[in-house]
DNA sequence: AGGGGCTTCAGTTCG
DNA sequence: TGCGAACTGAAGCCCCTC
């Protein structure tokens, strides 16, 4: 029975996804209404095509026909139109072949490309559902509006209602609000007395589960059976019916963990809005139709503070839940609190932790999530696993099909490298009253300045007139000035939509919702604007040109030493300066002299970005520490925030550097260092704090050299660990072993005894070179950080101790 | 054999 | 599965001296 009534219904779109109806392509756009109704759109109307490049002479009836004599071609064909379109800022003609369904793309895109008369096919590598957003302009996580007809719910979905589209929905833009999204966090436990568990082997013992913040339930198993567990979760989520079901690392544990599990104890693992199991998917995630799954993982990745991240560091580190309120369990032992009845409920209450902590970072993470898709145009649970390069594309797609710009294929090409910044040498030692000024998005702006992009570049020996071109400093590459190519207007669009909502903010309240959301939107912008330049120096991408890159750079070099130039004409002192920032001895009059000047005669803005009451350099670039006038410290590129140094050395340089920048004295750091060598002495510093983290960047066998983490991976696998390509692995300099640092090194987990640690290296290579990096500049020696207090006579110095 | 000096490998950060 | 510039420690190698 259908309800024949048409109806205008607006949605906000969720999840998106393609079933065959018979023959006919069915697109299911399943949303949110303004009603607060769940919702699926359905949209039979649409039908796959790409597109077919003629070659120069060929002639367009002879080449239908050729393709169309093609038995299993014509079968699969709806329509070929002809078309003229733009490849490369270039006219084009091309055929565009419809096609009656999606799978059978690839075929007849192969075979067509064999066609006489044909150069290239283009466009046939899009997916269906994507091809659908991309034409009709689409987005996720945004408001669209469709006239359609109710249709009965007769395959039992689990939404509201039902509505076949009439025409596609149109994309309602000045509608901002978010509607109301329920959020389900969960995390699983697994049996581990083997070490790793193993889904063909070990149970999942608890699902936690946290759905919109208050409401916390811990599922369980009965002993070692997961069954009921496994039913229990599903019935949970049906019974709750979430927008948005969240994990951390989910993509790559629980969702693989849950389905082989459910397969072994045959569970339909039915938790999708269309009764369907989850499905892996592009670029590794998993879908759950209707709702949007998200790794929040993918997110915590983008977090360079943290640098293990783990769910409790990234949980800590947004404010979530701190490290030192959490339960504590080592994650091999968890069986034994299984076990154990009167541990078990320590092992619940972790358990619940990690889910609460999960719904936690969703909370901090997602709206900057949802802002990213709606922009980039790529599903919600699809935008966190795809990569910064693949988000740039996605985007610039969309602009590309916007514009009637064809979109090129991906082909890997060869690598080529080219130059990039200047970043100019520091003068070491301490420098008071600094002021940071750089140029805001400097790469876009100077794309967009010189029109630089694949589709403006004239190659060598095409003739243009020399006022048509703007051409790059020493590398001498020409790109036209009209009209305005692909990156620029790309460009354009994400700056200027940028410097409209920071309009939008400032006549709102800094904590109500509607501005945090811009604020979250004109950062996803900045993030995309500001990635597009790397973008077009990658090997892999669609829209990548040596050339652009190679340009933009140029012109970033010959920018950064004008600005220099005209610093030094105003009498000002340039301390140092990287890509697209100089530091400068701060005087106000002659600072905004000088700004005027910069935006006047290079037509660039500069700004002041910060000022440093003090800041040190050492000699070497990328690393200086400043003190602001607030007091807060910035350290850059120095020990205390790598990832590769021991927490100890890290708190150590961290203090130095405190004592160094706010009191000036040396000699206290001195005696600070002295204290903690001590303390390392006495073994008073947690074993925690000595640990070394390092990742391991490629396949343990494709390692050349012996290497500490290595070394220190391969204990692990053979105690029965899983190691994997990316990990980071921590391990703990221990005595004995032979001279080689690797054959000294211990898993951190192994480590229970202080008497095996070899101290020695943390007070030589940890702790005095993080010091020493500072203190040489206040002439301190080594030999002051080692000897105790009360010496330093000559007698000792040369008689040894 | 052992150490100095240099290069290479590997990891990480800056902008 | 975004870029190049830059730094640093450890391993690995060559060469010299003994």
């Amino acid at each position: 029975m259908s309800k024949e009534k048409i109806q205008t219904v607006c949605f906000w779109l969720l999840d998106i996804n393609y079933e065959m109806l018979g023959d006919t392509p069915e697109i299911r756009l399943w949303g949110i209404s303004d009603k607060n109704e769940r919702i699926v759109v359905l949209d039979r109307s649409f039908r796959p095509y790409f597109y077919a490049i003629l070659d120069k002479n060929s002639k367009v009836e002879e080449v239908k026909e050729r393709i169309l004599k093609n038995e299993l071609v014509r079968r699969h064909i709806i329509a070929i139109e002809f078309l003229q379109k733009k490849f490369f800022g270039q006219p084009v003609k091309v055929l565009k072949i419809t096609c009656r369904e999606p799978p059978a793309i690839p075929k007849i895109r192969d075979e067509v490309k064999l066609i006489k008369g044909i150069e290239d096919v283009l466009e046939a590598d899009i997916r269906f559902y994507m091809r659908y957003m991309i034409d009709n302009e689409i987005f996720p996580c945004s408001w669209h509006e469709v006239n359609a007809r109710e249709l009965s719910n007769d395959k039992g979905w689990q939404v509201d209602k039902v509505f076949l589209a009439l025409s596609p929905p149109k994309l309602k833009i000045d509608k901002k609000k978010l509607p109301s999204l329920s959020v389900y966090a969960f995390d699983i436990e697994c049996y581990n007395v083997h070490g790793e568990p193993l889904a063909e082997r070990d149970p999942i013992i608890i699902i936690s589960r946290v759905y919109n913040g208050s409401d916390k339930v811990i599922l369980t198993a009965r002993d070692k059976n997961d069954k009921e567990l496994l039913n229990n979760f599903v019935k949970d989520i049906k019974r709750l019916d979430p927008d948005i079901i969240v994990g951390y690392n989910s993509n790559r544990f629980d969702w693989p963990y849950l389905i082989e599990r459910s397969k072994r104890v045959r569970v339909k693992l039915e938790v999708s809005r269309s009764n369907s199991t989850p499905a892996q998917s592009v670029y590794g995630h998993f879908s759950i139709v209707g709702r949007a799954n998200v790794d929040l993982y993918d997110f915590a990745e983008e977090i360079y503070e943290v640098k293990v991240k783990t769910l409790e560091n990234v949980a800590d580190y947004l404010g979530v839940f701190s490290k030192d309120e959490r339960t504590k369990i080592e994650k091999s032992r968890i069986y034994q609190y299984w076990d154990e009845k009167e541990k078990r409920e320590i092992l619940l209450k972790y358990s619940l932790e990690d889910a609460e902590s999960t719904y936690g970072i969703a909370e901090k993470i997602l709206p900057f999530a949802i802002q990213l898709a709606s922009i980039v145009g790529l599903p919600l649970d699809q935008i966190g696993s795809a990569s910064v390069g693949y988000r740039v594309e996605w985007y610039l797609m969309r602009q590309a099909f916007k514009y009637g710009e064809l979109i090129p294929n991906r082909i890997e090409k060869a690598y080529e490298t080219y130059k990039g910044a200047i970043v100019l040498e520091p003068k070491p030692g301490i420098h008071e009253n600094i002021a940071v000024l750089d140029f805001s998005s400097m790469y876009p702006n100077i794309m967009i300045k010189m029109n630089i992009s694949p589709d403006t570049y004239v190659p060598p020996g095409t003739e243009v007139e020399r006022s048509e071109v703007n051409v790059a400093p020493e590398v001498g590459h020409r790109f036209r000035k009209e009209p305005p190519g692909l990156y620029k207007k790309v460009l354009e669009r994400l700056l200027d939509a940028r410097s409209q909502i920071r309009r939008e903010m400032k006549n709102l309240k800094p904590n109500s919702l509607q501005y945090k959301l811009l604020n979250e939107r004109q950062r996803a912008l900045k993030i995309i604007a500001n990635a597009t330049y790397g973008y077009c120096g990658w090997t892999g991408a669609r829209w990548y040109k040596r050339e652009v890159a190679e340009a933009t750079t140029a012109w970033g070099r010959k920018l950064i030493r004008e600005t220099i130039a005209l610093a030094r004409k105003l009498g000002l002192e340039v301390i140092y300066g990287d890509t697209d920032s100089l530091f400068i001895h701060y005087e106000k009059n002659k600072i905004e002299q000088f700004i005027q000047l910069v935006e006047k005669e290079l037509g660039f803005d500069i700004k002041i970005d910060k000022i440093y009451k003090r800041v040190f350099f050492t000699e070497a670039k990328k690393r200086y520490c400043g003190l602001m006038e607030d007091g807060r410290i910035d350290v850059v590129g120095l020990e205390a925030v790598r990832g590769d140094w021991s927490e100890l050395a890290k708190e150590v340089q961290e203090k130095v550097i405190e004592i160094v920048l706010k009191n000036a004295e040396p000699n206290n750091a001195v005696k600070y260092v002295r204290k903690v060598i001590n303390e390392l002495k006495n073994q008073k510093i947690p074993l925690e704090k000595l640990i070394i983290w390092k990742t391991l960047s490629k396949k343990i066998e494709e390692y050349e050299v012996d290497i500490a983490h290595v070394r220190v991976a391969k204990m692990l696998m053979k105690l029965g660990y899983k190691v994997s390509k990316g990990e980071k692995i921590g391990y703990i300099i221990c005595k004995g072993g032979g001279e080689k640092l690797s054959e000294k090194v211990k898993p951190y987990i192994l480590v229970k005894n202080y008497n095996e640690v070899d101290t020695n290296y943390y007070i030589n290579k940890q702790i005095i070179p993080a010091a020493m990096r500072v203190l040489k500049y206040f002439g301190i020696t080594e030999q002051q950080l080692i000897k105790g207090e009360k010496q330093t006579s000559i007698l000792e110095f040369f008689g040894g101790s």
